[in-house]
DNA sequence: ATTTCTGATCTTGCATACAATTAATATATG
DNA sequence: CATATATTAATTGTATGCAAGATCAGAAAT
């Protein structure tokens, strides 16, 4: 394989992994010295990445990790639940034996995550979770934007499950939303992952507004732009 | 402005005019030479591209623009009635003046080229008139998916809107579904795109089918895979 | 003390050169 | 004559060099 893909899947990593946080520079230099290559497969790397909405290339001004706005966050997690919501729906819909056993497996290993209170192996298990269902909607190519979408979420959903409580519940929803796709309900299966989705952007949105200066919350102005 | 932006932008209107076909090899010498650069700017622009999905970059044996499979292309064009139909029920929700306006004017710029038969005019109002409904949904993010998906779909959408009456039913189904936004009924709304966007890729499913070999109709593995 | 200019420095954007791989053509062989 | 193989040509991947724009530091001015 070409250097450059290697290079975009260890930065892509690096970033998720929260090496690169928010806002952080990627110069191409740095980078280049770090891997032992030229520029030239880094830029190649920023600019497909920056295709795809992972980093923020600025012309002439360098690629920086995206910083969302509190605003542009809440659509972003909005957009997640409308397609979780669809994946949902076609999921309960289609069926297969195969794809119920992966959901299954995956439930169960978020419960012994959960039962263990060990967060970041819930994080993993969760989203082996949605990516099971993801692929239950029998229709690649939408499975394949949930999946970017998920990973260009994964830097701010990874926070809020710190919490135990949200775990629980968490497992919960999963459990909820299981019971939807299994009994056929398309619209249960749609509303109910929509508002897994959505009531973590709400909590995301409730965190940062703790950061972010007064009169910016994303809650807010949602509300307002909902009329 | 870089090159490098401008030579992408300049490609995929290429590609979108049709001046490339789906399958046609987009060599980098002569693009380089057409447009008067070295192969570098022309790399970062087909590199781009093809991480947005618009073209296939295949590891060093070039890029191509992309030929889905028909199954794939069904796919897309579900992928883009959920989207869509995400879109029509947030405008739903939160249509404001301002919006409604802007979906009228390209309504009643779908009508007169509709009226005349002109279908290449009505083929970009259409589309003015779907892009009007993305933003209306105020979410901006989900509205950027929208246009993504729509401008990769516009080569096939293009073919099947010269038979006119095709044109009066498309127009038809617009009159409706700006009625269920404005009535804010989000559900109709919603369905209405839905089936909307579909019947495209249906229509064009059974015009493929009459190219593609036997038993790979889109529209037969759909209903398999629906079960 | 704050702001604005100016030059020095650093970074990115593009061109060119070369290396590595694939595709094409010719040649050999059954 | 068809198939396999070797050689050549064409194309992509990476490195390097240089020019142009952006950033930063310090001096001058308000």
């Amino acid at each position: 394989m070409s250097q450059a893909s290697r290079l975009k899947q260890a930065i892509e990593d690096a970033v998720i992994a929260g090496e690169f946080q928010p806002g952080d520079r990627l110069d191409e230099a740095s980078l280049a010295e770090r891997f032992g290559v030229s520029r030239t497969p880094i830029r190649e790397a920023l600019l497909q990445l920056g295709a795809e909405g992972f980093i923020d290339v600025r012309p002439r001004r360098g690629a920086i990790v995206s910083v969302p706005s509190p605003t542009r966050l809440f659509e972003m997690f909005e957009t997640m639940a409308e397609i979780e919501s669809a994946c949902g729906r076609l999921a309960a819909r289609r069926l297969t034996p195969d794809n119920d056993a992966a959901m299954e497996a995956a439930h169960r290993a978020c419960e012994a995550a959960a039962r263990n209170g060990d967060s970041e192996q819930y994080y993993a298990d969760n989203r082996n979770f949605h990516e099971a269902i993801y692929r239950a909607s029998r229709n690649s190519f939408l499975a394949d934007q949930a999946f970017a979408l998920h990973k260009r979420l994964s830097a701010y959903r990874r926070i809020q499950l710190r919490a135990r409580n949200r775990l629980l519940q968490s497992l919960q929803e999963h459990a909820g939303i299981l019971e939807a796709i299994r009994a056929g309900d398309e619209q249960l299966a749609a509303t109910r992952l929509h508002d897994h989705v959505l009531v973590q952007g709400e909590r995301f949105s409730d965190m940062v507004l703790g950061l972010s200066p007064p009169g910016q919350s994303p809650a807010e102005s949602r509300r307002e732009t909902a009329k």
